[in-house]
DNA sequence: CGTGTAAGGAATTCTGACACG
DNA sequence: CGTGTAAGGAATTCTGACACG
């Protein structure tokens, strides 16, 4: 659950082979920045670095405009998912603590 | 056992990820391709693309001369595992063969 | 709104060679 | 043998802007 996800998560691509990758062109992906969908690394001199989930991203973004969502909307869907995925960590961290105060329960 | 991977053996990573992914300088990386250890794609515009295997791979090649050994040994030892690992994926073909011919049985 | 494009510059990468040892 | 380096050039990427609609 740490090292397979290593890999997918890591921010190492470079523009281009996003490109090529999704058949995007670069002003697509950088548009899609700047309308925060997607928030690529930087290396020291300034290139963007994509992850491969960024890229399975980018083509999720990229299907949703071809059915006429705009980049606003897609972004209200995506805060959404973010606020939900937030709820559930921060209930199974209070879940665990409750465990933990009461009875010493802890994950390995 | 084909997406997991695919991540890990596509070659999309430039040189300069990773120089700053092992440590080591563009000038070991390439002089291990010349000394065929390791083989990157090449961009339509010549530059070179590596995987996330690959960087482990440079990874144990530098160990590997660090405790002294020569790149000319270091490829006999990936030429005798390559050979391993072929002689099986043949073995296993041919048990497969033989099974399919006497009882028509096949992998799903 | 989402995308194409030309512009100019900076960062990145490439090859072949010389150097050291 | 394995690595550093300076050289010159080519490919890559960056930003801000104009255009269309």
């Amino acid at each position: 659950m740490e090292n397979e996800q290593s890999y997918k998560d890591k921010k190492v691509i470079t523009i281009g082979v996003v490109r090529e990758l999704t058949g995007l062109s670069e002003r697509q992906i950088r548009y899609y920045e700047e309308r925060k969908l997607i928030f690529p690394d930087r290396s020291s001199g300034g290139s963007r670095k994509y992850s491969f989930s960024d890229i399975e991203l980018l083509i999720e973004i990229a299907n949703k405009i071809g059915d006429g969502v705009q980049t606003y909307d897609i972004r209200q869907e995506m805060k959404k998912k973010q606020i939900e995925k937030d709820t559930k960590t921060i209930r199974n961290k209070m879940i665990q603590g409750q465990l933990n105060a009461q009875f010493g329960i802890r994950k390995q």
